[in-house]
DNA sequence: TAGTATTACGATAGACGTAACAATA
DNA sequence: TATTGTTACGTCTATCGTAATACTA
């Protein structure tokens, strides 16, 4: 038994043909028969009643139908968790900022994480070049954004995935530097 | 995305190891590593956390475990289903008996049939062998049951399915001759 | 005859175990 | 070093489509 399989058997039932449901799913007839007889060899017993035009439910078929139908909910409720639950980047990042750039940059950055990154927390920190590297070396802050050129230690952490990725390119577009722990 | 991979997901998940999953699945190791990887390649994030002695739940894991839980409860629900309904004989046979034989058949048939087949129902006629005969060519009886040898003529219906398989040890014990239509 | 389901067959893809490798406590 | 997870490779099974067959209105 597997989705696939239950996906044909109940497409089947509903259609009462098994070449439309082999239109709909777009696959040969022959497969559609064959995993109906797979399922049928498996559970011992036949779930339609071959007419020759077409199928009917048995007995059989109609108790196991509702609980067919269950599962394959079950199975779209878990792939729509997937999709908006997968990839999500999540968690709090601490960012300091130099006071000249919180005006021209905080608004990009609360647009742009709003679409991309819902679920990020942001905690802003203003303060000048020293200060803020001595809060990067301590731990205090994730990562700093500062308007000189340099190179860019990296401490990979997951706070700085979590922002990298989104403002790695509008910072360069600003020529900006972005250091981080 | 199978019920396979999803089996595997959950045990890796309760016991934090893909070794011992691997053990209790009986499986080789490099399997469990690899439907892993397949589901998260397929969904695009990581489930677990490897720490280098088990496995961790991720945030997407912790998400996804218990849909995931529900549809494995719903296959077995199914497979539930299935297995008591299965190949369960219903439906009603209406059977024709000599008087002189039903104070001994009946109460030998309504014990076999409620172990046997309880799902089926019974609608006894008595008469004599004329009578019989003619009910089971008008299609009143399903069959009859008479005490002279003879040939069967079969004319294979449901309702002879229901009960032929029940009776027929039991009626050649007591060297019945069944007929049916 | 037209529409339907089943069966046969060959090709492709997928699952699986073994074993070597990498990484961690 | 022992235990764990990952990767590579060969084998074997299963899936799938095409096409031929059988059945019914």
């Amino acid at each position: 038994m597997n989705l696939k399989q239950l996906e044909t058997f109940m497409l089947v039932a509903n259609l009462g043909s098994l070449s439309r449901a082999a239109k709909t799913l777009d696959i040969a007839q022959s497969l559609v028969s064959r995993q109906l007889a797979q399922l049928e060899a498996e559970w011992g017993d036949r779930l339609f009643e071959r007419t020759g035009r077409g199928v009917v439910l048995t007995d059989f078929g109609r108790r196991v139908q509702p609980e067919a139908g269950l599962l394959l909910g079950q199975a779209d409720r878990l792939q729509t968790v997937v999709k908006e639950t997968a990839g999500v980047l999540a968690g709090t990042v601490h960012v300091g900022v130099l006071p000249s750039m919180a005006r021209h940059l905080l608004p990009l950055l609360f647009m742009d994480l709003s679409v991309r990154a819902p679920a990020v927390r942001l905690h802003v920190t203003e303060g000048f070049s020293g200060s803020l590297d001595e809060q990067l070396g301590s731990g205090r802050l994730d990562m700093i954004v500062v308007n000189r050129y340099g190179a860019s230690t990296e401490r990979g952490e997951d706070a700085l995935a979590l922002l990298w990725q989104i403002w790695l390119k509008a910072a360069c577009e600003q020529h900006l530097t972005v250091r981080a722990s």
